[in-house]
DNA sequence: CCTACCGATCGGTAGG
DNA sequence: CCTACCGATCGGTAGG
């Protein structure tokens, strides 16, 4: 739509759009030319492969997600603290990078075996995160003893990976609020107080 | 693998196995004949076309989730007790179709318009049933009043969701305890209780 | 970035 | 359920 050439970033972006859209199998290069005003075949003095592009998308999804453990963990305070620094950090690239998150979350598996398993890893490590910051908070006492650390992360995590399905900013739930939602309901659940 | 010719379905069931490991765009005619031992061809004697085939895989899974609200909703006790059915029928759903399931979840856009939007409309129903029985708690003072119930069913259904993404019944937690830790989490949270 | 093209594969049909 | 095929589209290359 703008003027001039396209860079290679415009054409990672366009990527990303249309992988999140239509899936990779469901995208076709001349699909991405189109989307760009350009040939198919001209892409590829951008780019080596379709895969190529795949991949790239994909390895800047995971790049935001690694960046929001980074910060987390350095954030100071107790566990409480870090938990919602990894949440309201997860909310901030699910937001802000949708389309590269959505790629990075449904389509790595038509990558090679190679980069798949890079993405499993970083998956592990990033599960690992939050994983850590509930035992922490085990440790000293902020959460609940008996939780299992890792059922208790993959359910934040089941809730914070949806956000890409439902939520949209222009809603009625501003993103600040959403991260306060979130760490209710997963710290204090919705039953009332038994006495 | 089994003597004979095939039934449609198990032209279905293989379509749902493919279409859930690779995706509608990802799986080829001829993918799912291999499956079948038979040429790609072969298949129009069973289907009228691929597209039908998506249809009816995302129809049995819509299928397992309405009857899951329905006998839901038929339990007799509180709202907690209608929940749990809810939560109790949706593990099982996700346990024993798990490939109609994912297709249902991740592949209905590739669907057509008009069946896309029915999709919609069911998944919303489905929504809706989780919402009026947290609104049913609130009523009857077993819910926290300040529970937004879109919100908190939303969250509810996101982790039910996902499990299809991780759950495997040959692991270390067997299908009841789980049932029982999705409600712990969503119901009390993992916060020590704060004095 | 385009033109002109390649072999491979796609969903699907005709006829048996 | 198979053989033989159809036109369309796929990812990608050569040469400019």
């Amino acid at each position: 739509m703008s003027a001039g050439r396209n860079t290679l970033d415009d054409v990672v972006r366009a990527a990303a759009r249309l992988f999140a859209q239509r899936g990779y199998h469901g995208t076709s290069m001349r699909d991405l030319g189109r989307e760009l005003g350009l040939m198919g075949s001209s892409l590829y003095s951008h780019v080596g492969s379709k895969q190529d592009l795949l991949v790239e998308v994909v390895r800047r999804g995971a790049a935001f997600f690694g960046e929001v453990v980074e910060r987390a963990m350095e954030t100071e305070g107790d566990a409480i603290d870090r938990l919602r620094a990894l949440v309201a950090g997860h909310v901030d690239v699910v937001v802000d990078h949708h389309d590269e998150v959505r790629t990075y979350l449904y389509e790595a598996w038509a990558l090679d075996d190679e980069h798949r398993r890079r993405v499993v890893e970083a998956r592990d490590r990033y599960e690992q995160a939050f994983r850590s910051v509930i035992k922490e908070g085990i440790a000293e006492g902020s959460i609940r003893p008996d939780t299992d650390p890792k059922l208790a992360g993959i359910f934040l995590l089941s809730i914070l990976n949806a956000l890409e399905r439902w939520y949209r900013e222009d809603g009625p739930v501003d993103r600040s609020r959403l991260v306060e939602e979130i760490l209710r309901f997963s710290l204090d659940g919705i039953a009332a107080d038994r006495l």
